[in-house]
RNA sequence: GCCGGUGUAGUUCAAUGGUAGAACAGAGGACUCAUAAGCCUCAAACAAUGGUCCGAUUCCAUUCACCGGCACCA
């Protein structure tokens, strides 16, 4: 990353058909992690950090019709099941939120559409169409031609829709994913690379309003609403106040360093899709998209017919908030896909937190509590966050366990609680380093786990060994 | 079928054209400040075949296995 004056650093907006998932979860704290990095670097105004969700579409339709609700106080209340994830996640105080039903974002989708004009056709729409589900099917949805929900054979439908011409972008971009920056891991831009060569068909982006009426209106077309991936793409600007060019938008998007953090499925949507969009428009590409792994269970993506879902809140509850961060951001690949159990995660957080840092914390303090007097704060200084500019969360991490790995170790070898006896004077200066070395620890784990940061730099001041930071748990 | 990726100790990962590192799990030992934690020691691996090379786990090819994408699902 660059040496921009401000940063931008938006995830994916979920789709709010479902409680959050620990794949978004992992999304968000590895954008948070970077969000706080920046905001060290840069200082807080500087760094626009974003997340929201992605209200409109059929599939949220048809879920708000499903449980009887009225579709407003559908989205309404996902959108406050994802808003809960700040707290229980303990996410930077400056997030944002943009919500693609608030009327600044509608108005945002709307001017972008407008300035696309000149790639917007109309034409005719072909699609199977189910009777039963009431709208378009996707290959996906086939099971030997029929309707996998219905048993149905659908039938071919032809409406008219607004069309955007991708294939007119082919050229420009294959030449903005020329710039290896634009996408970590370099080897999902050769995967982008490879979309564009095989050839880029023009998409439709809207639907007819009598088969899909939740949705933004197209601008001029009363009959049509825009399809859900124009209207959600528009979020990471309408966030910064876009259409105004001043402003956050000034500031972040055009001025600053931008990166977006998505899932690796997404290639095609923000990479080219999205890319076209902003040059169609006239706006500036994003500087940098980075794709992470998904998560799987046992080997298996998770879902809830196989039972091995692995909820955020599920996590946040058995290990607490910070032991949560710890096990998504050291031990989840950041571009690989990772596999979770409970079992796993229990040895993680032993081995990690209640052996490793809990465990240094509580010999540290109780020796410094025994012997020595207060702390005379200093002040702390130091940077492991190299490994962060190639978004490796995992290396940052082991970079600061292999700290704690040193301090028990010199511990051991230097047995300050056998020399207290013999050689006192000696003994309290060793103390007296260990409890710097610890609260260097602190400082380090600043923006991967806030509130254990804070606690062991506390003890230390006060001079107080804390509670058991992390519990062992026993199976 | 097409495109891409991956295959390293029990597990999860790392590095490297010339004795393959670590973490977790496992076995043993000496200690006691500490959350039966920590420290030390031990055991344990380059999917297969062929090629290039003085030399390959590393480069190339083939095979096998696994994963992802192949677009209007978000």
């Amino acid at each position: 990353m660059s040496k921009d004056k401000s940063f931008y650093i938006t995830t994916t907006l979920p789709y709010v058909n479902a409680e959050p998932h620990i794949g978004f979860a992992s999304e968000i704290l590895q954008a948070d992690v970077l969000a706080r990095w920046k905001q060290e670097e840069l200082g807080e105004g500087n760094v626009f950090f974003n997340t929201g969700t992605d209200e409109h579409g059929q599939k949220i339709f048809e879920a708000a019709i499903k449980v009887n609700e009225k579709v407003e106080l559908y989205v309404e209340k996902y959108a406050q099941e994802f808003k809960k994830l700040k707290e229980a996640l303990d996410l930077s105080n400056n997030l944002k939120f943009i919500r693609t039903t608030e009327e600044k974002h509608i108005k945002a989708a709307q001017e972008l559409w407008v300035r696309c004009k000149n790639d917007i056709y109309e034409k005719e729409f072909e699609g199977l169409y189910c009777v039963g589900c009431e709208r378009f099917l996707s290959q996906r949805d086939l099971v030997d031609g029929k309707c996998s929900v219905h048993q149905i054979e659908p039938q071919l439908l032809k409406e008219k829709n607004w069309f955007f011409k991708l294939s007119k972008y082919q050229e420009k971009l294959l030449k903005y994913l020329e710039n290896s920056e634009v996408i970590i891991p370099d080897w999902r831009r050769e995967e982008a690379i490879n979309f564009v060569k095989e050839g880029l068909e023009d998409f439709s982006i809207s639907r007819d309003k009598t088969r899909l009426s939740w949705g933004v209106s197209v601008p001029g077309d009363d009959t049509q609403v825009m399809y859900v991936w124009f209207d959600a793409l528009t979020s990471y600007i309408s966030t910064l106040g876009w259409p105004s060019e001043e402003g956050d938008f000034r500031k972040f998007w055009k001025e600053g360093h931008t990166l977006q953090v998505a899932g690796k499925d997404q290639v095609r949507f923000q990479s080219l899709m999205w890319q076209a969009m902003l040059m169609s428009a006239g706006i500036k590409n994003t500087d940098q998209v980075f794709y992470h792994g998904f998560i799987n269970s046992g080997g298996q993506k998770m879902s809830k017919s196989l039972g091995n879902v692995i909820s955020p809140y599920e996590l946040i509850k058995k290990y607490g908030t910070d032991a949560t961060r710890y096990l998504l951001l050291r031990h989840v690949h950041s571009t690989e896909d990772t596999d979770v159990t409970w079992e796993r995660l229990d040895e993680w957080y032993n081995a990690g937190l209640a052996n490793g840092l809990g465990n240094l914390v509580s010999r540290i303090l109780t020796l410094s509590e025994k012997h020595l007097n207060q702390y005379s704060e200093i002040n702390p200084i130091g940077k492991i966050y190299e490994a962060l500019e190639d978004l490796n969360f995992q290396l940052a991490m082991d970079t600061i366990w292999l700290k704690i790995q040193n301090l028990d170790e010199k511990i051991a070898v230097l047995e300050p609680y056998k020399l207290i006896k013999d050689n006192p004077e000696r003994a309290k200066k060793i103390i007296d380093e260990l409890r710097t070395e610890l609260i260097l620890i602190a400082r380090d784990l600043r923006i991967f786990m806030p509130s254990t940061s804070g606690m062991i730099h506390d003890a230390i001041v006060s001079n107080k060994k804390p509670e058991n930071l992390f519990p062992r748990i026993n199976a």
